[in-house]
DNA sequence: CGTATAGTTGCATAGTTGTTTAAGCGTACG
DNA sequence: CGTACGCTTAAACAACTATGCAACTATACG
């Protein structure tokens, strides 16, 4: 038999098929992650992670390697610090750059990973 | 001019200290996980993944557990499917989402448990 | 103190992206 | 066959984001 179903416009599938989950998500903590996932979802920020990844580094080497404005450099390294994805040091003149995280090294890793698995030759 | 290499316009660090390293980062691969750390970049998609780990689901289904429209949770399911982090199965009427990978899972898992470390409470 | 080096920030512009509404397929079933 | 249901797509609009250039700050050094 048919329970009442809540306040839904129609039932579409039928109840029995998956009793009412309350959908338990912490929807705060998905905000905080879509936000990481959002701030590494772009190639020339990913550049960045993924050198860093193998070593600190300072803005006017990152700017020299990569081949990219010290303004543009920083400017992306300033949105990867507002999510805490990399951590600063300074010393002198010069300010080091590092992943703040073991967590952000094996998402980096992870991802890449996958994407080279998937490789279209 | 020194270097002659286009706009180079100062050396900035010592070059003694790193020696010239030739940045080989596969560009390809960076540009293909940037892609898929884009489509996790949201908290609406980011959801749906998330109930995805759980188990598959219809659309329907998902729209009603979400509250969301069905055109707005397909869309996001297309951008997921175009990606190839979600998969589809036909049967009958309705179509069944799915992860598409191990690689995927364990991304959004990595995330959460990030994320739910930051809390601020 | 003044100058040079290293890095950051503000601002304007152009390009992307998410959301919404309406219309279009495709499969089941009488 | 034709109607209903489930899902997908198209087009339009608003909101966000990246980028490049110029101005600004901070630290070292003479």
């Amino acid at each position: 038999m048919k329970g009442g179903s809540a306040s839904s416009p129609a039932p579409t599938c039928q109840a029995d098929d998956h009793a009412g989950e309350p959908l338990a998500i912490d929807l705060d903590a998905c905000q905080r992650a879509a936000a990481i996932f959002r701030a590494l979802g772009d190639p020339q920020r990913l550049r960045i992670l993924i050198m860093l990844e193998a070593s600190e580094r300072c803005v006017s080497e990152m700017s020299l390697l990569l081949g990219d404005s010290m303004p543009a450099i920083s400017q992306r390294l300033r949105l990867l610090r507002s999510e805490r994805i990399v951590r600063t040091r300074r010393d002198g003149k010069h300010v080091y750059y590092g992943l703040a995280d073991e967590h952000i090294s094996r998402l980096v890793t992870n991802a890449l990973m996958h994407a080279l698995e998937h490789a279209s030759p």
